[in-house]
DNA sequence: CGTTTTTGCACTATCGATTGCGCAAAAAGG
DNA sequence: CCTTTTTGCGCAATCGATAGTGCAAAAACG
């Protein structure tokens, strides 16, 4: 590899190798077969191409092939465990189909979304993902202009195909889960179980919201409106709404179901204001998991999506492109308290 | 905006304005104050390519300009507190630029590194921003011979400006602590504190090391060697050592200061088939934050590096183009138990 | 040895944008 | 009214690759 003060071109390769550029880009890119470049021709091209360090200009590819090789994934933000191991499993999936994936975070910003969106298109990605949409029919309608092939992650869209989890089954047994290791404590407002967190707009939230309130109906305990409690995911609010309802109950609730770990957190900021005993007559459920909370002063039973068969999904339903905007849905699992989950990614560094 | 086959390109504008494509090229891109078009011409050529979807071919663009509009980041993983959280800051830091963020991760993997490089470098990536680079040396001539401007981030580099973690005065701080929580239990072996986790080789690993030996000498109880527990990032083997050790000691050691988060897993595996009464006399400590561990059933103290000025830093680095490879320390910051950080991005969801 | 077929490669247009240059018409100046 | 300057815009080359087509030389065939 000689330093050289620009990148090698096909031009260079063929000036140093006496062919013509035509042969080159043949020889390099793999189509020589057909174009019947002998393979002498091919080798000797191929050392003077590795040893000026020849590597092909995407750019002038993809305008050419008019496609770039890139496949992007929107989630709302990196930051966050759920959708941290979807980029992951995005990543390793386009890996091994040989595309180059690009992920951007939409900040649950519809105007950011759709700037993002018309930044993919103009780099001629080749498919789309887009998880936790915020403006779904916006996004198909982008999509579509542009003839660019797209997939709903998580959260459902009306054009497309989509892979969403199973928010419905995971909250049912999840509140079954509750319901059973519920320990009354003789008190009719406590003795219920609390659903904290979430927006009830928010597709996820809504179906495990009806989850919730179906099987606290079949088990004989229909759930009043002041059960539920929508704060929304941030700490600060679900910290807030935590202290409010001990307020109003005098001590903790016999059952509390937190719907996403950013209210958890919240959550716990409350509680460490509390003494241990607080929590012995309670049982919690967090719809989301972290390794962390598997160990807390209490036992807590967490759902697990499984990110990364929704994105195996995903890119399923991508290759088979289906005509129909079906919807896939993915089990997520229930992890016992003081349980670590252990699968794909999960030995990480 | 009509739906039509393709996408509209210049000469289409070009077509339907009766301007020629240079004309709308620079009405559209924004050089035509100096290229002397009139602002009605421009007005009149907006509003087509408004009313026709258009958005430029960026492959096309870059091809011209020999530059694409990308900056990238390459991280080990996605699904890591640490990590998510510089990408979130390297995505915004890019959009206040108007660049566009690519993020890669290379699994710790040099070759993965080396062939992620190379197709950032075949889309003319404008920049780069390598965290915890498996193999520096390799990326720097790498990035030379392509000219590729690029910093390193927490792992520094010989080749090119660095911005890391101070590493030492974050483990010396840690360390500090813990000896000051340190309640003897009158056992010479278990009374000192242990160091649990990561690889010695590793730049970061090595100086928090350094730090500990140095504080622990400092307080007058140097370290022996078998209190330095490298057993690597893996939450298994972490679980392994964990239990090794408390089998050679009888008991909890007094101190424990665990190196990482996915290391933290693994103890807590073993930790949670302990009573409660087995941390009463030790105290724990963990380089790294995560919210949920600020809240298991005994306190742990905790480093929070700031991934957010280390990328802020970093943009400085490359903005600023220094000649030699200097290196920033960003200092983190000491948790105490139970408290929840709050800062950028912090509330999440 | 002449004809047909095959082999091996070069020529050239093309993808969609940017940019140096040139030229006519309009405006300004004398 | 004739020059000079300015204004407004078009022409054509270019970035680096790919792909359709054509054409000599070599090989096969009779």
């Amino acid at each position: 590899m000689t330093t050289q003060d620009r990148k090698a071109t096909i031009y260079d390769i063929a000036r140093l190798s006496g062919a013509s550029p035509s042969t080159v880009s043949a020889a390099l890119s793999g189509s020589w077969k057909s174009r019947r470049i002998s393979e002498a021709t091919v080798e000797s091209i191929r050392r003077i191409a590795s040893e000026q360090g020849y590597s092909p200009n995407l750019q002038a590819r993809g305008l050419r092939q008019a496609r770039s090789g890139l496949v992007g994934l929107i989630i709302p933000l990196h930051d966050n465990r759920y959708f941290s191991s979807m980029s992951q499993s995005f990543e390793a999936e386009a890996r091994a189909r040989g595309r180059v994936p690009v992920i951007a975070s939409s900040m649950r910003d519809p105007r950011e979304e759709a700037r993002i969106i018309e930044t993919l298109i103009s780099y001629a990605v080749e498919s789309l993902f887009i998880a936790g949409a915020a403006d779904p029919e916006a996004i198909t309608r982008q999509c579509r202009a542009a003839g660019m092939r797209h997939v709903f992650v998580d959260l459902p869209g009306k054009g497309a195909p989509s892979v969403i989890s199973d928010n419905y089954g995971g909250a049912a047994s999840l509140t079954r889960q509750l319901l059973a290791d519920l320990r009354p404590q003789g008190n009719v407002a406590r003795d219920r179980i609390y659903f904290l967190g979430g927006v009830p707009t928010d597709h996820g939230s809504s179906r495990r919201i009806e989850a919730f309130r179906d099987t606290c109906a079949a088990a004989g305990q229909p759930v009043q409106d002041d059960q539920i409690i929508s704060c929304g995911y941030s700490p600060k609010r679900a910290m807030q709404e935590t202290a409010a309802l001990m307020d109003r109950l005098g001590a903790l609730p016999s059952g509390l179901l937190i719907n996403s770990l950013t209210a958890f957190e919240g959550v716990l900021g409350h509680f460490v204001t509390l003494p241990p005993q607080a929590f012995e007559r309670s049982v919690i459920g967090c719809y989301d998991y972290d390794p962390f909370a598997a160990y807390l002063q209490f036992p807590v039973h967490m759902v697990r999506q499984d990110s990364h068969r929704l994105i195996e999904q995903a890119y399923r339903l991508m290759d088979e492109a289906p005509q129909d905007p079906v919807v896939i849905e993915v089990a997520p699992q229930l992890i016992p308290p003081r349980t670590i989950y252990s699968g794909p990614f999960s030995e990480r560094g």
